[in-house]
RNA sequence: GCGGGCGUGGCGUAAUGGUAGCCGCAACGGACUUAAAAUCCGUUGGGAGAAAUCCCGUGAGGGUUCGAGUCCCUCCGCCCGCACCA
């Protein structure tokens, strides 16, 4: 029987022993639970990674994304955290001053669930939180300025949060507007969007309804243009966030234009139908209109007809995300009046209400061309609408042309023409676009306008455990805000959770202020600020942890911006664009003067592992998995166990393995190995105890083998080095070179790759036994070669091996050596030999050999021989160093 | 639904458009041991062959190229984000 986790209690128990060989050579085993608090300690003794700021070297600024204090850290953490520590010792090692900070995204709506099921208060659990998890993070061995640490629920922090909203106020970039909300009807609740499960609230079960509620919005789209602009800027950012950030922002060109409306009857309406399309081109094709159902034509209209009114509901219970909103079915509802098209005298056009119509984009009201949009198409077909298609690719018949259930796409660069569009006949989509703008400027019905997707932030919330909103409302000088002698607006702390809503909506000592401008009986805002805020400047913040001012200029001068971030992909969007605009809003109002935060960005993969599942379908902890030849099964009730899918780790599938036993079993340094090893750090990772386990025997061959390198000899006077010696101090310099190199760039897996190679020769040199002065001495410098390319990763296991190699200054302060580049750089080169892009043989050849020496050598090959017998040499392709290619025929 | 990504041996993976499978895990064989553990050495994509060697092979199909895991198109599968989770 196997068990899967906690079973590393075996080698502790083993860990003490020694072994005692015929030949006295003992070694004792590396003991993580001695050596990794002694070094800790040593660490934080010395205040070994305190930043100061030292204008007379260079800053390396190196952050991952904080994590939310929920209790425990996960293995996602140990990945996030065990990357940007490598990146950190490894700068420093290079003659960097770094900064590595770490704090606390410490509000949110965790602490209010934690408040609601347990009375326990959000304070109490945050900070108990903190404290547990800071522990963990110690145990890690991370070099974090502990100094600096910050927590974004206290009042030091976010009284600065306070201040900047009054300047970003003052500075026009604040706005108070009605949005929709979910609002659960039972709990009197605004609910969060993954609180809303099938339409109904996540505890109440109650359908949920959409309200509207003026809330606070920060005017991020003041910055598109820019934010969208600026991305290209950003080289060290991944392509693939750039580019979901321009689709997030989402720039378009395309026209807003009216039109007019009649009754069924044919009588015209007061009040026009303004929409915004991209696809004006298509406007010959229009077969309906729609809008959405908060469009204002939809309040109006639902008065009085029951069942639009009904329909509204119906759409309003699916709750405010755009992607439940988009997966329903298409579905409407005629207003009974109808849109008279610009260009095409008597026809009219049927105007739904629909569901599929966005309020928060362009218009809230579009144009529908089934044959050309595929929302519109399933749409009109469901309805019966007619469908005329109105571009096709060219020299197609335009009668013969038609358009099924998919719509017809031109892609861009296509030859696609204009068909069944009177004056816009044969033109291109571009043309046509072009000629309905004039046509429909010089009308006076519509112009071109560019818009974007990108709405402004709504940052409201109802709820406690958030920064509050320094602002108070008083009926008659309306809205004021707090006057910044008196911040922070700090929370009140006694607060219960036994009412539904927001507690701070009805605490009236807290509530209920005297106006600062008039003294008159006033009430304070009662919403907090969304926890995005926190994290939008906590980067800065971390310049100067204690300045009395949000950032002190000097400070962030020298160590803005953060040179290196790393966090998960799931923060590709939101928080990373939330922080660009914080920037710019703060450069605006004159707290900081960098625009983009984030020089360069890393998104890690997730961290997953297998799931198991008893018969019942219930989920199973992998350390209760038992594995009885090839079978599993649940180790308490012997229930059969099928395997699941592998999975993001996470509590509800119970696939976690938690890190604090795991380092407490195998140490530290075999966690972060096996988090930095195997996969590409931007690709997800698979936890498996063998791979764990695997970690945890190469730190004691790293031991093992270090130790026995210790006991060589170190002859510094040696004059030449045999063949052996110099293959062996080739792989150890090679291996400098190439770890440098992927650390540099971030590629771990290949570094640990690396880094097992050279083991491979020293533990192969060392297995010859006793070796002559001059690989002794290689061996030593290969040893110290290993220890120093390890340490990043292995931090702990390396100081002890730098001891056992007789250094006295720790790894810690030890300067990243510098490859012998004679060593690394060859004068033969093994080259590939193809005939017809197959393999036929190599040659070793002079690097930088002439070509025609090259064809000479290469035909006397014996496999090219044979591959080109009876044929004749049409094409000698020489690409120099590295490959042959002899096109052949006949 | 929209946007973005990923797909290579039994498994995790490596490979500036240039010898597909470095390195690790697992498995198997061997050494050491009374034995086991640990450790060390070796083998390991599939097929044919005594061997030399040959054929096939990077989710499927097509294309560009002297040459494609890599670039382009179509499809399939899985994953992430979608504005109040953090």
């Amino acid at each position: 029987m196997r068990k899967l986790a906690g079973h590393f209690k075996d080698w502790y128990s083993r860990g003490t022993t020694t072994f005692e060989g015929p030949d006295a050579l003992t070694t004792e085993r590396y003991n993580s639970r001695d050596a990794e608090p002694r070094w800790q300690k040593y660490w934080s003794d010395n205040h070994c990674f305190e930043a100061v700021e030292d204008t007379s070297r260079p800053k390396y600024y190196v952050l991952e994304m904080f994590p939310y204090p929920s209790g425990r850290i996960h293995m996602g953490h140990v990945r996030n955290y065990a990357m940007g520590d490598v990146i950190a010792r490894f700068k420093r090692a290079c003659g960097f001053n770094v900064l590595h900070p770490m704090g606390w995204d410490a509000f949110g709506m965790p602490a209010e669930n934690a408040a609601i099921e347990r009375g326990v208060h959000p304070k109490t659990w945050t900070y108990e939180n903190i404290a547990a998890m800071r522990g963990q993070l110690k145990s890690m061995g991370l070099s974090l300025d502990w100094s600096r640490e910050i927590a974004t629920c206290d009042p030091s922090y976010y009284r600065h949060e306070q201040a900047m909203f009054i300047d970003f106020m003052n500075a026009g970039l604040v706005e108070r507007k009605v949005s929709l909300v979910n609002w659960d009807p039972v709990d009197q609740t605004v609910l969060a969007n993954e609180q809303v499960i099938d339409g109904k609230g996540w505890r109440s079960g109650a359908i949920v309804e959409k309200r509207e509620l003026a809330q606070w919005f920060l005017k991020i789209t003041d910055y598109s243009e820019d934010l969208l602009k600026a991305l290209d800027r950003l080289e060290k950012w991944p392509e693939k966030v750039r580019l979901m950030q321009r689709n997030w922002i989402g720039r378009s060109e395309g026209m807003r234009f009216s039109f007019v409306l009649e009754d069924a009857g044919g009588r015209e309406l007061p009040g026009k139908l303004t929409v915004y399309t991209t696809r004006h081109d298509t406007i010959f094709g229009a077969s309906f209109c729609a809008i959405s159902v908060d469009h204002e034509l939809s309040t109006e209209y639902s008065a009085h007809d029951e069942k639009l009114a009904a329909f509204r509901r119906e759409v309003s219970a699916l709750g405010t995300s755009e992607e439940t909103i988009e997966r329903a079915e298409k579905k409407g509802h005629a207003l009974g009046i109808y849109a008279r098209h610009p260009f095409k005298p008597g026809v009219k056009l049927p105007v739904y209400t629909a569901n599929f119509v966005l309020i928060g984009y362009g218009e809230g009201a579009i144009f529908g061309c089934p044959a050309h949009d595929q929302r519109d198409i399933e749409f009109a077909r469901k309805y019966g609408l007619p469908v005329i298609p109105v571009v096709a690719p060219q020299g197609v018949d335009a009668a013969a042309f038609e358009v099924g259930d998919e719509a017809y796409l031109d892609k861009d660069g296509s030859d696609a023409r204009l068909i069944n569009s009177d004056f816009l006949n044969g033109m291109s989509v571009a043309d046509a676009k072009e000629e309905i703008a004039t046509r429909m400027e010089a009308m006076g019905i519509g112009e071109r306008k560019v818009n974007f997707r990108l709405r402004d932030w709504g940052v409201s919330r109802q709820r406690y455990w958030g920064c509050p909103v320094p602002v108070i409302h008083c009926p008659s000088c309306k809205i004021v805000t707090v006057p910044k002698s008196q911040l922070p607006v700090t929370l009140p702390e006694d607060v219960t959770f036994d009412k539904p809503g927001n507690p701070l909506a009805h605490h009236p000592t807290w509530k209920n202020v005297k106006c600062p401008q008039c003294g008159g009986d006033a009430t304070r805002e009662t919403d907090t600020f969304d926890t995005f805020i926190d994290s939008s400047w906590y980067y800065a913040r971390f310049c100067s942890p204690k300045a009395d001012v949000p950032v002190d200029a000097e400070a962030a001068r020298y160590w803005m911006p953060v040179d290196q971030y790393i966090g998960g992909v799931e923060h590709a969007i939101l928080h990373l664009l939330y922080s660009r605009f914080f920037a710019r809003a703060m450069g605006k109002t004159d707290h900081m003067h960098w625009d983009e935060p984030f020089a360069s960005l890393f998104t890690q993969g997730m961290v997953v592992h297998e799931t198991f599942k008893t018969p019942s379908g219930d989920w199973v902890f992998p350390a209760d998995a038992v594995q009885t030849d090839g079978q599993w099964f649940h180790a308490k009730t012997n229930e059969p166990l099928t395997i699941g899918g592998i999975e993001k780790m996470s509590k509800s599938k119970r696939n976690v393995v938690d890190p604090e036993s795991i380092i407490a079993g195998y140490g530290a340094d075999t966690a972060r190995w096996f988090m930095l090893s195997d996969s590409p750090p931007e690709r997800d990772i698979e936890w498996t105890e063998a791979g764990a386990e695997g970690a945890w025997r190469f730190t004691q061959r790293l031991w093992r083998i270090v130790n026995d390198a210790s006991a060589c000899g170190r002859d510094g006077s040696i004059a030449e080095f045999g063949p052996v010696a110099m293959e062996l101090r080739r792989v150890a310099h090679r291996t400098l070179a190439a770890v440098t190199d992927d650390l540099s760039s971030l590629r771990f897996n290949r570094a640990i790759a690396r880094v097992h190679e050279l083991s491979n020769a020293l533990g192969a040199a060392l297995a010859a036994g006793s070796p002559a002065p001059d690989l002794s001495f290689v061996i030593r410098e290969a040893a110290d070669i290993l220890v120093l390319v390890f340490a990043p990763m292995m931090p702990h296991l390396a100081e002890e091996c730098w001891v056992k190699l007789g250094h006295r200054q720790p790894v810690v302060e030890t300067p990243w050596p510098t490859p012998i580049s004679a060593l690394i750089t060859d004068d033969e080169v093994t080259i590939a030999v193809q005939v017809n892009g197959k393999r036929r043989d190599e040659i070793k050849l002079p690097k930088g050999l002439a070509k025609d020496q090259v064809e000479i050598a290469v035909m006397k090959l014996e496999g090219i021989k044979r591959a080109l017998e009876g044929k004749s040499v049409m094409k000698f392709i020489v690409v120099p160093d590295r490959i042959v290619n002899i096109v052949s025929g006949g």
